[in-house]
DNA sequence: TAGATTGTTAATCGATTAACAATC
DNA sequence: TAGATTGTTAATCGATTAACAATC
């Protein structure tokens, strides 16, 4: 039962879990709130409080163990667990996603891609094959999968959208420039990237503005 | 001056765009903050609130004119100005950002790639050339980069963003799964795509521990 | 004018920070 | 034990929502 969580801490908890990783790679086996509060740019009040919404991860006049901490994130993150995924577009965007390694690694399994492009069908990335989208409904039935990354132009989306919801998917990568607006039990996790950017350039703009 | 704007504010005025942008290609000319709201999910009163945070662009009992509106975001969000760009990496992720075109009406202008991969360099995306990560500086200091968008493995990160400081990089749009920990006067945006779909995981996950 | 809707102040809600007793 | 650092409660700060007078 991990609902009741405010979408502030949620959105922090994979930057502590990238932390983490990196503390183990330096080979730094504990760590206090304090310690870790420099190096994320936080409070250690909050990296505390956060921490003891899934309870008392750490020891007091210890610190945290970070194996033991990254592990139990892990877990709350859904990262121990197999999540079968498809991409709907095999355009250089669907190809980055499908090329990038790491999700793998993290369980999340690229099972297909799907285009509309003929002459993209048969090919594979990265061992997952490109489908046509009359595929779609087949291949999402008798392949278990919960997550769709949506990496077409946004007036198509919505549509494959309501196809994909039919045939039991679960969750949306959404990197179409529109809201699927969605019922409320289908997860939507948007990566608006044109909206990143507009926000990179009012921050440039605003400073040039103050600094003359 | 547009200091002291909160970042839940910044965050949602690209959003407010693109919904005025779609109201614009339907045809709507005028929409009050009650409509507005209905269609973006967030209370008139936040529309409200935010928009007066940059001048009053509406008018009592009337409402606020699409075209109008729209203008006036794109002035704060800087997209009335050309900006010079460079992509450093050429895999997947930084050929699917050249590609996209809209970027460029946005007026983020991309004028060249950069890629330790030899067989990259010369070739051409969209226009825009790929060079060797040693021409760095001389393209940067003789092209008028303002944004460089990092989209390289995060152990290369830290070193090519400190060069290009060094050569008058003002703000970087990162896509690399590590922080760059720059001075405060440079802009940092971050795509940490990881991080996006470990969230997505998290609810995944939660959604399922609830509903068993 | 009457009706609609903004701009803005006040109230509420939630998130962050501070403080400290509990405890390893 | 003494020192360190957590877990947790209380205080503060900021963001969102509600309310309404101003005004088109």
């Amino acid at each position: 039962m991990k609902s009741g969580i405010s979408a502030a801490v949620i959105k922090r908890l994979p930057r502590y879990y990238r932390h983490l990783d990196e503390l183990m790679e330096s080979g730094v086996d504990r760590i206090s709130s304090g310690e870790l509060s420099k190096r994320m740019n936080i409070t250690a009040s909050q990296i505390r409080q956060d921490l003891n919404n899934f309870g008392g991860f750490g020891q007091q006049g210890y610190g945290y163990n970070v194996q033991y901490l990254y592990d139990e994130i892990g877990k709350l993150l859904g990262i121990d667990k197999q999540h079968g995924m498809i991409i709907v577009g095999a355009g250089n965007l669907g190809k980055a996603i499908a090329n990038y390694g790491n999700f793998e690694k993290r369980g999340f399994i690229i099972k297909a891609l799907f285009d509309s492009n003929t002459e993209l069908h048969g090919k594979e990335i990265r061992g997952a094959k490109v489908y046509g989208l009359d595929k779609l409904e087949e291949f999402v039935a008798e392949n278990d999968i919960e997550i769709a990354a949506i990496a077409i132009p946004k007036n198509y989306a919505p549509e494959v959208a309501e196809r994909l919801i039919k045939c039991g998917v679960k969750a949306f990568w959404n990197f179409a420039h529109t809201d699927l607006n969605l019922n409320n039990d289908i997860i939507v996790e948007n990566v608006h990237l044109s909206e990143s950017l507009m926000r990179l350039s009012y921050r440039l703009h605003s400073t040039e503005e103050r600094n003359g």
